[in-house]
DNA sequence: TAATAAACTACAAACGATTGCGGGAACGAT
DNA sequence: ATCGTTCCCGCAATCGTTTGTAGTTTATTA
């Protein structure tokens, strides 16, 4: 079960000079102990020989890895591969490699992720929470072994670690706001689960935005369901069955969004002119679909890079306490409004 | 510029327990010699100190890693993160992790992702090459090395390693010939980059199709550009100036199709009335844009999923030479052909 | 020429785990 | 009393690097 593998070593090249390893590597490192004639003979052999620095053995003499855990409740969603390659970009141009775990939306599978990238002495973690995730005491285990932490998007409120988020009050307020002013009156929102933080949020702006502009709240245009196409396309239905028909919603994300208006072609009404429709997160599809959507840009490649670039600076010790960093959002004004 | 963490040992253990490291390694991977009073004292001690081994070390002795290298083009293409959630989910029920780098479509950078993977002594890699990489002498090094490499999607022909393709000529003739079925007679093809693989056999399923049903083939039919949405919308725009006016397009890839799309609608033709179009990956927008767009799925998550297999049974020795498995193509048929 | 500094290089320990081998203890059998 | 088992456990080497210390040249100076 090993792997063939066969790489050459310090000690290869140590043999062949007929010097000590410790040479080798002093001579590989650029160490002034060690004269020219004897490094440029090192630097020949080793290209010759194709050698490349172990880095395991590396990582065990040094207590430390260049190595950046990154966990993510589902890779396919647009929103999280855009952080992805934003947290890659940064790590790439720092030395660094970034190992990726899913946590699929499950908490025990995120408890053992956490212990994986633990036993695998990740120089630092990059988390954006599971849905189901309560307790966090997986990532204080994480603090307490001194393994610094950064959370993007889906944070956890509890744990003292730095934060890449949106202002997700403000940035559902002001698209609730934005309908208001564009003359809305009956404006739905279509909420995502509880518990979590930024869904939460969303929903206050709403509600806020609704009183604050002193349009009646009506209980009715308040729907709780799931993230997905089928749960806004589902919501709207069960509007239409209440003859509750809005003259606009704003939902917690974007499929819901589409799902919600593909209900609503499908009563043969018009977007914007019958019923006008907010989304959030900007996904690339809502460029495309026609209507095309008014939406929420969370910037999640900038989140990406701005959440490796705190934990680069903490592992380093270029930060010396947690910092929470607020994202600007803007609102996509496209014609779905 | 350490990370300050502090792990326990089975060194600590041993201490505390007043035996030996040898004797606490045995006692953890529940070795016959040991007994389980023993066994069950180095338990004990284990969970209250939340140790967790030292993947480091254990991969500096054993000389093998349970790390995977995946590196693609980019990560926020839906194809490919798609793959990625594929691998990564095989990977996760095998016990390996997975390090994901991503070469930008730029030859250099894949060269020294490839070189920092092998640092990191990976135990395997899986790649989509990027469409700049002409040479393979760094796939080649992996082999000399005996790390095992599989590749998906886009692979390098002249390199003999295990391969997770779909049959592009096929699924191009197919689409091609589903269009002529019924009734189109003048079909563009707007193509990709040649060089690639991939996108040369999709051209040539068009040419042949067209060829082996008889219809004149018409060279300013037959489009050179890139993969995005403006390289179609282009594209299509330079046909309504030639006053070459297909009645049907059959694209590289979706994004494209989508361009062209958009320019039909603006010359105020209808899809799929007075032109029709085919696109190719079944990006997740092809089912909401309108209207919705027919194309071909790659199922790209099922491919990661026969790639990470392929590796791991090539890691561990379970498969001998190099297999190629070629995942079936569906043509989803949607309105807009 | 001898003393001293400067320039190189080697030795050995360390990082944390695994593992072949050997040895002590306890026990029964002869 | 001797031998043989069986059961537990420890010693020490090993993986590939890094690095403090010490040692050997060589060059420099008095």
């Amino acid at each position: 079960m090993k792997n063939g593998a066969k790489h050459t070593t310090i000690i290869d090249i140590a043999k062949i000079l007929r010097i000590s390893p410790s040479t080798v590597s002093r001579a590989l490192n650029n160490h002034p102990d060690i004269k020219i004639k004897t490094k440029e003979k090192v630097r020949n052999i080793a290209k010759k020989l194709q050698y490349s620095p172990n880095t395991i053995a590396q990582s065990l003499k040094n207590n430390r890895t260049k190595t950046i855990g990154v966990m993510i409740p589902e890779i396919k969603h647009d929103f999280f591969s855009s952080a992805i390659s934003g947290i890659e970009e940064i790590a790439y141009h720092s030395g660094y490699t970034i190992i990726v775990c899913q946590s699929n939306e499950s908490y025990e599978r995120e408890v053992l992720n956490t212990i994986a990238l633990m036993r695998h002495r990740v120089a630092g973690v990059i988390v954006s929470i599971s849905q189901n995730t309560k307790s966090g005491e997986h990532f204080k285990d994480l603090l307490r072994r001194k393994i610094p932490l950064v959370f993007f998007d889906r944070v956890c409120d509890d744990i003292e670690a730095s934060k890449v988020v949106i202002d997700d009050y403000k940035s559902a307020f002001d698209a609730v706001t934005f309908l208001i002013n564009k003359g809305y009156k009956k404006i739905a929102h279509f909420a995502g689960p509880q518990g979590v933080g930024v869904y939460e949020k969303r929903l206050k702006g709403y509600v806020d935005a609704i009183k604050e502009n002193k349009i009646p709240f009506v209980n009715g245009l308040l729907l709780h369901a799931g993230l997905n196409t089928s749960d806004g396309y589902e919501s709207m239905d069960s509007l239409f069955k209440s003859k509750l028909i809005p003259d606009a919603i704003f939902t917690v994300n974007d499929p819901v969004a589409l799902g919600a208006c593909k209900r609503i072609k499908e009563a043969g009404l018009k977007i914007p002119n019958d019923i006008a429709a907010i989304g959030f997160s900007n996904n690339v599809i809502t460029s495309v679909v026609d209507p095309s959507l008014t939406t929420v840009d969370q910037f999640p490649f900038e989140m990406g890079r701005k959440a490796a670039e705190l934990l680069i600076q903490t592992i380093e010790n270029k930060l010396m306490k947690p910092k929470t960093i607020i994202i600007d959002t803007k609102l996509i004004v496209r014609e779905s409004t």
